[in-house]
DNA sequence: CCTCCATTTCAATAATCGTTGAAATAATGA
DNA sequence: TCATTATTTCAACGATTATTGAAATGGAGG
């Protein structure tokens, strides 16, 4: 993960509803969800949740696969945990204290 | 940590200038390093650095104290650590996948 | 007290981000 | 093909954030 990549990660976690979507997504699992599903759930209008998924997937931390109309959405545990490992070993080095919460 | 508290230092960490104070910082340890000295490094002007400063100190990511006529900063490895164990944990459910990476 | 140095604050501007609602795209089934 | 549903895209606007340079603050020493 490069510097730039965390940095797009980190703006797209940077926000209430794009940080309420990641525990939605997380608490599905592997099924995922749909965004009219994920929209409604959170009571935002289908434009600008879809605004925000836009987000959180070119930040590669969610992924989409089409299932007939709908476009359902799920967590990248590993790209999650590529986001946790960078920045505790290439931005914190590693540090014992910071390591302490996991 | 209140969500609350953890968007304010995902949006403190999510610039490039910012990310690599909390590196120098992180490098510096317990000793810290002063304004002066941090926007020197990082080429940054002092009226830009001190706005970036404050950003990670109202994110608490950061410290600082007076000496002399200098305000010496360093990480607060404990509020670090408590960011990535909010996104461990209370955003990702403390899952596996994620936790594997520390 | 005056000056110097380090840092912050401020106002103005530029740039980016978020929201809204309407229109476009894509897939399904009658 | 046509109507329907799900989602995205787009343009416009408002809101937030970043940068710049000048002015203000706070502390040290002569």
């Amino acid at each position: 993960m490069t510097d730039d990549d965390a940095l797009t990660a980190l703006s797209a976690m940077a926000h209430k509803a794009r940080l309420q979507v990641v525990r939605l997504l997380v608490q599905s699992g592997a099924d995922g969800l749909n965004a009219g599903q994920i929209a409604q759930a959170l009571g935002t209008s289908p434009s600008a949740m879809s605004f925000h998924l836009s987000a959180l997937r070119d930040a590669k931390l969610i992924k989409s696969t089409r299932h007939a109309r709908q476009i359902v959405y799920s967590v990248d545990f590993d790209a999650m945990g590529g986001l946790l490992g960078y920045l505790l070993h290439d931005c914190c080095g590693g540090n014992a204290r910071v390591a302490s919460c996991c």
